[in-house]
DNA sequence: TATGAATGAGCCTTCATTCAT
DNA sequence: TATGAATGAAGGCTCATTCAT
């Protein structure tokens, strides 16, 4: 169900160097880009296609040349936004660290990542609001839980011989919490940062939400509390 | 134009009891109540109208004569919801238990309540969405959030003189982390579910994570480890 | 097709007194009030039922008891103001001028009435858009058209006789060119004056135009110009 | 949103005639030619969008592509409509008649263009009803000003250099004076002859009107009494 | 590959009017 | 006489999508 049909002729002629992407990849770049701010911002209902026609360097027709339809639209920015997931960790060398240090570096620069990304955390609000249907179809994503479980347990296992953290703890569970934490951080901010009066969005307040969160999920797994 | 408070009858005449509420009272408890499945279910752009009006005992112009607009609609519907919150406490009798199994009675109800709330949640996401932008003018909310602070405030003060809790942490702060878990569960199940492969609605699924987001709470406010 | 089908009760009581309107009458008088400012701003289609209720100090049923529909209050207000023009000559004495003076207080009398009903003017205005066909059932208009002819017809012949106006010419045409300077000048007052950047409301503008329509029909009507 | 000025392409292929309009200015003509007729009848508020596509070659969504909403029809409509006026003097050529030719000439082509356009006069009263609000934004309307009473001033002093026409008249007061008298005949047609009982239809009538309206503005400028 | 024009279905909203009391 | 509640029909407008070129 990839929308992805056309074949994407790669460039040619004397402009068309080794990375350089062709003009028909450039343009679906920009429509998914604009798109996903669209959707993002009112769901997949709220969008408009006009709209993101509108905003976009190309032509509604091309939209519907290249993704189909508004929903294989959709569908294709839930799938770029869920490719980005993977450089949460890219960037980390957990293995380098003590169990306690590299826990604290991932749920950080998880955080980190929902903070930066707000787009696609209202994505998913949205895609959970339609019941994840549109997820289905996204080959990516396995291999992303495999990645991100993986890297849990072989921490968990460490730290367990390390003496540090407790026996028995889900790699799954633990994710779980994490995402809890820094995606309603970023989810809820609106509503909560209005109900409880509290500012959300001044870096110091983001960074003592960090440090709570961080903190949270250390002692959840370790043996002794840090000091 | 006018904002017509629409002044509702109290029932009068042989049928009516003590508590039943007037006819007008039961039309509108009666559109509020479809609109909510249908506005949590598609978001305030997805739902239509129509088919709102269809599932109720009356006909689309009379939610605009109680309402006024979809949007109008949208708000009473959100302003009834949160008025339920206050439930999550209200049948506790917290300050007649030590303050840890205070805590722990509380964020299983909150669990509890969360996800016997679906439409809530979605309610809420849909909100955030749309930048809170709805929430503004609902009277009721801050009564809330003064209720629900005092009482985590009163826990933590019990706790920190029991010598069972750390000094020094915010209620608020408390709040955010135990929303934040609990309502990613609900919220976030589909996306999570369907990407990780888990189970999160059966009762023993239900009552695992339960179990876990309440000694995950337990441990950031616990002195000691609770064993 | 008159909507009083209603026989209005004379007031009883000891309130009563000779010449005060009994309650109804005071009602249907207060619905035509606003009814006839509500037709003449916005056109019989424009205005509405509601918006002329809410200003009224009765309520919209009383509209339909009353008048039995919009497009009957809508007949009642133009009867109204169709009675409202013999006011007109009424003050005048014009027997007892000489011909020309006569005639130019009558010019004079017919723009300050129309001047200060910009409402009828446009309640006309509206009945001519929809071919005047609610102004047939009304019985006050076939007096006034005698009323008004009689009384051209013998000021001509007064003026013959005197030797100052010309032999021939027809009552029915001096009433229209005295009409149609005075009806435009509220009439269309508004595209004229921005397309001519014409002030046509300060006290000296009226006052100049009013005289040039008396010169204009004076001239019409006399034998040797005025000078 | 945006004010989408659509750029009608010039027709091309074969059928392309020298004058003949492309497709898309065919649509938007046929479209305002008909709501002409229709608002013209009806008013703005009377008039239906529905009725209007019914009677147009294409569907009633072409209307909002090309003119945004009713009223930006209507605005469409009334801009058409006053360019049309500028053919009153078009097909004169007053400056090789005398004066009083000459003006006689031109009140004429006035009442005959009013008597063969009674859709632009009743389009002007629903404007005046509506205080002109939409008459605002048309361009052409200066320049029509400017023709009309630099014409209207040429003839005064060549008719005072004659020693024909009275010294001192305002060209402004000339125009209006022909305006409200050729205007009130059609625009008042259908009370006046109904209150009246005259005919104003026949082409006697109207040549009788016409003979009476031209006298009138002729006398009023001339020094000596035409006989 | 690209674009302006076109469309049918359906959406939110409003209106004059009537009913129950 | 008076009023709040209720309604069917229709009105203005929008949307995702397709066609002709």
């Amino acid at each position: 169900m990839s929308s992805r049909k056309k074949t994407v002729k790669p460039a040619t002629g004397p402009a068309a160097g080794l990375q350089e992407p062709s003009a028909p990849e450039r343009t679906r770049a920009n429509i998914i880009d604009v798109a996903r701010q669209e959707f993002s911002e009112k769901g997949l209902a709220g969008a408009r296609v006009d709209e993101i026609a509108e905003r976009t360097n190309t032509s509604k027709r091309m939209i519907y040349y290249y993704f189909e339809s508004k929903e294989g639209l959709y569908r294709a920015v839930l799938e770029q936004a869920y490719e980005q997931i993977r450089l949460i960790e890219s960037n980390l060398n957990i293995e380098q660290l003590a169990p306690q240090d590299a826990l604290r570096e991932l749920v950080g620069a998880t955080f980190d990542w929902h903070n930066q990304h707000p787009d696609f955390v209202r994505l998913v609000m949205n895609e959970n609001i339609h019941h994840a249907e549109h997820i289905a179809g996204i080959g990516s994503i396995s291999t992303r839980r495999q990645t991100i479980i993986n890297l849990l347990q072989q921490l968990l296992q460490r730290g367990v011989k390390a003496g540090v953290f407790r026996r028995g703890l889900d790699p799954i569970d633990l994710h779980m919490s994490i995402s809890a934490l820094c995606f309603y951080n970023v989810s809820n901010r609106h509503t909560f940062s209005r109900i409880f009066e509290r500012d959300m969005n001044s870096p110091k307040a983001v960074a003592a939400r960090r440090a709570i969160i961080t903190d949270t999920i250390l002692r959840w797994c370790s043996i002794q509390q840090p000091v």
